[in-house]
DNA sequence: CTAAAAAATTGATGTAGGATAAGAAACTAT
DNA sequence: ATAGTTTCTTATCCTACATCAATTTTTTAG
């Protein structure tokens, strides 16, 4: 079940072993936190199963979402955890979900032994560094309502499993603004 | 000279020449368009001297400057470059610059070889991703005013080679705001 | 099934930053 | 040096989205 991640990837018996027991199986149920702000980030978190996001507050208290999650992704605090500093972001389930959670030092130490794997999150952090520059680029020159068509579009699934709020906070707007951007693309 | 690039990491004879026949230096004249959209993206670049630029140009023709990059930083669209697809930025070369450049082909070839290099560029992947993340961050919580403070504190040496309007487009302003923006600091 | 809480909507009003237009200042090249 | 070009500034007006304040709708818990 585990190596459902590592699908593609032909590994040893030995290799799968080294696998399966680094990776842990952990629960969260709706609204749990699973990593709070100032804390030290440890672990990354492949979903199995349901939706988390992670999330900024800023001064003013409000809240930016950085990042959902569904089946199938990874999700962190990655400015605390590649920068090691404490955490910035919170991670929220926000549907009851299945991980498997990483050490970053028994993933580090993996990359020693596993090449293989090395090479996976490489090409993982690859793939997430251009859809974050695509994100900026979205942000700058797109208005809201392009950026939720677009959101719609490119995750469906995700939007059936979140609130508007959370949509909202990600696309950088209110949750009213986001609210009045639904009703006239409604009307049409 | 082009071992600067990989100071920290100790490297056989064998290696070293391997890298040096991979990378080419190329020199450009301020002005000059290092990469156009729509084009192959093979390379990316490490900036020896001069200053760089990669911007995105929006369907109403504004330009969106994604990234500088000066001495011992690296450039290229990465969007093209990493999903192999047309490149969508433009790289514009901002003060005359010397870069190393490196074909994607080459630098894949060269992971399998010295894992060390796939590494080296594995922990340049994460940085970057931090930084780009914080910069989704600011976007979202801070308004114009805040960004360009912090902007001119991470990165004085930029500031003082780059064009006002390509800050302006960095922080995703106008070049009249950013010039109100000017002028009220100053004044205080 | 129902009360309470959470989320979404709607309306009225405010504001940061955009658009446009013009002029001033700073480079550039002869 | 000086004409031409590029960059920066300033002023006026405008718009996308925010804020505030009620409701209404949906979800959750007993």
């Amino acid at each position: 079940m585990i190596l459902e991640i590592f699908k593609g990837i032909t590994l040893t018996k030995q290799e799968t072993d080294r696998i399966e027991n680094t990776f842990k199986k952990v629960h969260f149920k709706k609204g749990d936190i699973v990593l709070h702000t100032n804390e030290t980030v440890t672990h990354q978190y492949y979903v199995y199963f349901g939706c988390l996001r992670t999330y900024f507050i800023d001064p003013q208290g409000k809240e930016h979402t950085i990042q959902f999650a569904i089946k199938d992704w990874w999700i962190s605090d990655y400015i605390g955890y590649f920068s090691e500093t404490k955490s910035v972001l919170t991670i929220e389930c926000i549907e009851d979900a299945t991980l498997f959670k990483i050490a970053k030092k028994d993933i580090e130490e993996t990359y020693d032994q596993i090449p293989k794997i090395e090479r996976f999150f490489r090409k993982k952090m690859e793939r997430s560094f251009v859809s974050f520059q695509k994100r900026i680029l979205a942000n700058l020159s797109q208005p809201a309502k392009e950026r939720y068509i677009n959101f719609t579009k490119t995750y469906p699934n995700i939007e059936q499993q979140v609130k508007n709020y959370h949509i909202a906070s990600y696309l950088g707007i209110t949750t009213e603004s986001l609210s009045r951007i639904r009703k006239e693309i409604a009307k049409k």
